[in-house]
DNA sequence: TATTATTGTCTCATTTTGTTACAATAATAC
DNA sequence: GTATTATTGTAACAAAATGAGACAATAATA
């Protein structure tokens, strides 16, 4: 089976069937927190960018496969939080509709239009950097606001608001701000990260007191730049 | 395929393939943290307790049926951790030896021997309640204490480790004792609980100073038996 | 009846966090 | 140039949480 392009789908024999894996990427902008999102040619669903693993591939490198395909970046912060199981969740009327809108005919019974388990990621990309290219049956991929998401295929939505969930627990003890923020950065916005991770206003004082106390930081010259007023330190990560 | 009894393998057909969940079954005996683990007759193989998906079951609910027809209880904590899904992780040798143990003789390519990426939970349960069951497979099933484990097959050691380190990191948020401990227990009890999870000695004042403070107890009337000191309370866990 | 070990609570020291205040200062307006 | 403005870094004090020790109460035992 083959679309116009002649391009064949992904082949049983290459993957292990019933088993996919979805990708929660987390990108922050300096305002808000935003997801990359897959939009599909000739329908209206958006999607979390996902794939399949190869029958001799470390379910691990597939994930790191798939970012790396999407984005371009290697050595990204990744978490695999839940393992998505429920019979209802897959959609084959959907599958099929993006198929077909590809040009792919899949017979009944074709094994992507069988049931799946999804062992759903979340990535923490530095926005900047990353340059994301569409997959071949998508016709777009894009950044969009968490609190202004379009709406999603299958339970795509609970697989995002579950990565948040996950992200605001770990905010603490994973240095969720090393991945989100260029290599040097002002107080303001590693506090402009967690506030927008967390979904709420914190004190400036208290905020900076614990940052600094905790020795994770190194400060450096100062930037003469921005606004009218004093001009902020530039910070980086401490290497561990 | 069947073996001298006559009962036959889980079949293909109403089985996900490549697909298994293993459970790490956390108790408590009042003194260490103890998991349930199976011996292979005529292996010296110990493992988790695992099984397989049905074609139309939850993953979920697979797991809850494999909890309950070991342990009989319904009902129970269970949290699923991690998925474990490295190419090198099931060992095809490993499952023909059990399985020829038990009068099996899975040919070659048989879906048994295959790979399998396994989505692993662990479960709180009272160690007082549970009457173990093995499995058909297995010669016994008994608790083994996490500080002086036997040997385990494959990778279970590592889950194991991770589902304890998740534990942890889950002992102030999941109230777990209310999962390990009786109806009714007092604040040393309580304590050890903490203490064997954590594995660290907890001072005493404290621990007992912020779990009243957290308003999650009830007091009840003391309990008159024990050592030769005064009588501890009794309390339980409030509703919710 | 005295002894013993453990429990529940109190007190005070220490540490952490919340809150307010204020001097320093880079860009802008004049 | 000089005053104005908004933001930054830090100090100071208040409030809350935690660490550490002391002690009276008391159920079982000797």
């Amino acid at each position: 089976m083959a679309n116009k392009e002649n391009r064949p789908l992904p082949s049983i024999d290459e993957y292990l069937p019933h088993i996919a894996y979805d990708l929660v990427i987390f990108g922050f902008n300096g305002k808000s927190l935003k997801i990359l999102l897959l939009e599909y040619d000739n329908t209206s669903f958006f999607a979390l960018p996902g794939g399949f693993i190869k029958r001799d591939e470390n379910v691990d490198d597939a994930v790191k496969r798939g970012l790396e395909e999407r984005t371009g970046l290697k050595n990204i912060f990744l978490e695999q939080f839940y393992t998505f199981g429920n019979v209802e969740r897959p959609k084959p009327e959907v599958m099929r509709t993006i198929l077909e809108a590809n040009g792919f005919d899949p017979k009944d019974g074709h094994w992507l239009l069988d049931r799946f388990i999804s062992i759903a990621h979340y990535a923490l990309i530095n926005f900047d950097e990353v340059n994301p290219k569409p997959d071949r049956l998508s016709k777009s991929i894009n950044w969009y606001s968490i609190d202004d998401l379009p709406s999603l295929m299958m339970d795509h939505k609970a697989i995002v608001l579950k990565a948040l969930n996950v992200l605001r627990n770990n905010l603490e003890n994973k240095l969720v701000g090393i991945n989100l923020l260029p290599d040097k950065f002002t107080m303001k916005e590693l506090q402009m990260v967690y506030e927008t991770v967390l979904g709420e206003k914190l004190r400036r004082t208290t905020f900076q007191r614990k940052m600094l106390n905790k020795d994770i930081l190194t400060r450096h010259e100062k930037l003469f730049t921005g606004g009218a007023h004093k001009a902020p330190y530039l910070y980086s990560f401490k290497e561990h």
